[in-house]
Parts: structure tokens; C-alpha cells; sequence
DNA sequence: AGATATTTGTTCGTATGTATT
DNA sequence: TAATACATACGAACAAATATC
């Protein structure tokens, strides 16, 4: 590994050559768990041997143990249930868990407005050409569905952001609908940043009333481009799209942190 | 929230709207511990309650309590130190940890070569621009250092095996350095699942000795337009390095398929 | 260097909750 | 309803780590 590079660790595949850093007791179990799991190949469903087994397995105490299965099952890989036929079983961390996750990591390291368009501006186009004929007619009503939430314009500040949320909610309709898991879930997870970031709150509480009208063109184009299954109308469309949000929310942008920075100006 | 679209949490804003389900006394605690972190605005290395503290505030036992702490430091949110002057602190998730975490969502969902370059194509050639201006004759250090790795024809497929690994660390050091912590951070990820995945293991341990060649020309021609403060060269070099690297890794990953079974490949 | 105080980490035994039969 | 098999919760005692004097 080069020098400047962090280490990087996966339960893809366990990094056996340990740090000189001694591990916890409890961490030291959770890897033995993880190793269970790995050698014995075990598939989301499988059950793994229960408390009484593993403390005599690795001689811990429960308490010990426990904190080990509360550690794999934090992290998604394993969930237990209680009564007879319960246990600890193997687990796959769900969509919107890895997302909370990962949230974790930019809550201290709040992305800007630019970083996020920058991803997203590649990105979506190429998961609108990605879908292009994996959707049902099931999917185009999800779709058409969220967008009658934004069809009209909105009456108050209050519809104005649900419009805004639902506009979001469309993109990540999408995102679960592409076969490219990794897409999906990059672009998935961009769009829970914009919902969560306080930048983000703040631009979709203040008005801007083409926004929404020109995004809803942009997405009716969408879907008749994926309905006649010309992908490359579809990214087009959605690259353009994307380039006016950009635009719009960097303007927003300047305009709430100004807003703000005139606020702090106390006389 | 639109029907299709699963709920989203985060710490970045908790949902407050709590659904049916009931928490277990753990994961309630746990809630509790992160709603103090929030509600006090607290930065990593600010101090929480001790255990003893947080037993009583909570009115829960010590094994319960020490549960909620150990899901919240595997999330990163917080890490302890014993001794006095000790106790539970506010934690960063670190870059490593983050990909580890997110490792787990696709150890059952194995992408494809395909999935990834998907990804790659876009993204590698806006780091690489993005990095454009930011970089230090240290870093140009680090990278041609790096590149030495695999600047002679390997010996053995040992060697080869790990020129590889070299290459991929030159564009993890390249994503590291990027001034777009969701591009940087991305982007190391994809590197990661190279790293790990089965089926990039298996293509990297065959011979294919076009690929070390090409990918030393891309990056010595990368490293002067950086130098030259050329964004859009560098966009240029990385798009073409990528589209290279496709065409080679799903040919390899053809033949590395083919050797063993010709199992479910997607048409 | 050694004693000591402080705080997390671990052990153990017991009791309670929950879901199946 | 009762018996059961399992996770979940409790709390006192003890061990280990790490600062300070």
C-alpha cells in the first residue's frame, strides 16, 4: 500500500494483517462472528450459532458477546429475533441503512451545493439511460404519481417545499428503478443529502417559482423519451435538467448565505 | 414521501415521525445519546456523560447502556478511552471506516465490471480536473512514487498481481487529494470494490500485459497536464484512460468467466 | 518508579420479555 | 394455558488502562 493512502478494511474480504493496535475483547469477538459468517459462506437467512453457544465458543462473558452481536448488527450483518426458532441470523444491510450509515460520515464534513451538482451532473443522466427499458407500466404510474404532487402550482410556502421534496422523490424513484446497484444507490444518496443538508433546507424554503416548472417539462420529456426507450434522448434530457438545477440552487445558494450574512450584521 | 420510495434516516436530521415499530431499550438509548449529541450541537471530540451518568439519566442498567455506546462507535459517532481524563467522546467516521460500512451493502449485491466502470467513467475524469490547481510538489511526489511501483515490466505474476494494487492506489492517492469530498470520497470506493471483489481479484491474478503499459502512458501524460494546470486535458487523458480500462477489464472478466462456469452472465 | 485515583472494559448470575408449540 | 427456547435487561463485583502525584 502507498505511502498517503489510508488502510482500507472490508468485510469483502477480512484484512488479516492485523495493526499492532490490540483489539477490544468485544471487537476482537465481532471479528471472529464476521469470520463464522465468511468461512462457513453463510447467505442473509442463515443462523448462527446463539449467545450460549458463542460465549463457550470464545470463552467471553454474555455481556461480552452481546456487545459484539449489538456491534454486526448495527452494521447490518446480522438481526436477531426472540422465542423459540428465534436467534441471531445473517442480515443484509438494507438500502436506507447504508445510506444512514454513510450520512454519518458528511454530517462533520457538510458538502457544498457545487460538490453534490458536480456528482449528480455525470451521474443522473447516466442512470436515466440506465433504466431505459427495465421499467413497467407499474413503474411509469409510481412515477406519474409523484409527479401530480407538483403539477400545479403550489398554494403556500408550505406546498412549495413539499413540491420541492416530491421533485426529489421522483429522481429517487428512479434510482431505485436502475439495474446498476451502484448507481442507483450513489444518486439515491445524493438526493438524501439534498433533503437533509441545512443548505438544501433553507434554498427549498425560499421561493423560486420557475424552478418547478421547468423541472416538471424536463420530466415529462423524461418519461416519453424512456417510454420510447431512446436512452440517449434520456440522458440528454436529464443532463440538461440538471444543469438548470445546478444554476438555480447555486444561485439560491448566494442568495440564502447572503441573506444570512446581512442577519448577523447586528447594528 | 412517495409510495416506492423506502424511508430514509440520518443524524444529519433525525426522523422525528417514529413509526409503529417499537424500539428495543438499546436502540432507544442509543436515540437518546445521539439526540443529546444534536441538541447540544456537539463537535467530535466533545465530551458526554460517563457511564454512570448516562445509567442514571436513562434509568437503564450498565449492559444496556454500554450496548448503546457500542452501536454508536460502531457508527463512528463516538469513541471512549479509559483511565481519568478519559470517558465517551464525540467521533468523526473516518474516510476507512466509512467504505468498510458501506462495503457491506454490496458484499451480497456484487456489482459487476460493468456497474463499476459505469461509474468510473464519469467520475474519475471530473476528480481528476477537480484536483487541478490543488495540488503540492509533495503530492506530485506521492504519485510519482507510486507509479515507480509499476514502471518496469513485472517478473512474475506476483509482481503483476501487485502492480495492479499499485495502480489503483495512484488514483486513490488522486481521489484523496480532490477538493470534492463526495467525488474524492466515491471514487475511492470504486477503488475498494476493485480491490475486493471476487471477480476483480480473479481478472487482476491473469496475465494481460497491454494494461500496465497504457495505463503508465495515461498517467504520465495525466501527471504534466495537472502540472500544466490543464483541467481539461486531464478530464481528456483520465476519460480515455478509463474507456481503455473498461474494454480491457470486461474482455478479462469474459475470459475469467468463461474458464469456470458459464454461469448467469446478463446479455 | 511506584502508588493511587478515575474511567472504561469484562465477568457472572439472575430475572424478564417474547414468540412458538 | 402451559411449557419451551430463545433474546433482552439488570446490577454488583472485578479487571484493565491511563492519567497524576
Amino acid at each position: 500500500m502507498a505511502i498517503g493512502v489510508e488502510d482500507q478494511g472490508s468485510i469483502i474480504v477480512p484484512p488479516r494483517p492485523q495493526p499492532e493496535r490490540r483489539l477490544k475483547r468485544t471487537d476482537d469477538i465481532a471479528e471472529g462472528i464476521k469470520d463464522l459468517i465468511v468461512e462457513q459462506s453463510l447467505s442473509p437467512g442463515d443462523r448462527l450459532p446463539n449467545e450460549r453457544e458463542l460465549i463457550d465458543q470464545f470463552k467471553a462473558s454474555k455481556s461480552t458477546v452481546r456487545e459484539a452481536l449489538k456491534s454486526l448488527e448495527t452494521q447490518g450483518l446480522i438481526r436477531s429475533r426472540t422465542g423459540p426458532g428465534g436467534g441471531t441470523f445473517v442480515g443484509q444491510l438494507s438500502r436506507s441503512r447504508a445510506m444512514e450509515l454513510l450520512g454519518n460520515y458528511f454530517f462533520f464534513r457538510q458538502p457544498s451545493i457545487g460538490d453534490i451538482y458536480a456528482v449528480r451532473i455525470e451521474l443522473e443522466p447516466e442512470l436515466a439511460a440506465s433504466v431505459v427499458g427495465h421499467l413497467t407500466s407499474a413503474d411509469y404510474e409510481t412515477l406519474e404519481r409523484t409527479m401530480n404532487l407538483y403539477e400545479r402550482p403550489p398554494r403556500d410556502r408550505g406546498e412549495e417545499y413539499r413540491q420541492r421534496l416530491a421533485e426529489l422523490d421522483f429522481h429517487s424513484v428512479l434510482a431505485e428503478l436502475s439495474p446498476n446497484p451502484i448507481l442507483g444507490f450513489i444518486c439515491g444518496f445524493m438526493h438524501n443529502l439534498l433533503r437533509n443538508l441545512t443548505i438544501c433546507r433553507q434554498i427549498y424554503a425560499s421561493p423560486n417559482p420557475d424552478l418547478r416548472e421547468q423541472g416538471l417539462h424536463y420530466q415529462i420529456s423524461l418519461i416519453r423519451a424512456l417510454k420510447d426507450e431512446d436512452a440517449e434522448s434520456a440522458r440528454r434530457i436529464m443532463r440538461e435538467h440538471m444543469e438548470m438545477a445546478r444554476r438555480s440552487m447555486e444561485q439560491s445558494e448566494a442568495i440564502v448565505t447572503r441573506g444570512f450574512l446581512r442577519l448577523d450584521r447586528k447594528p
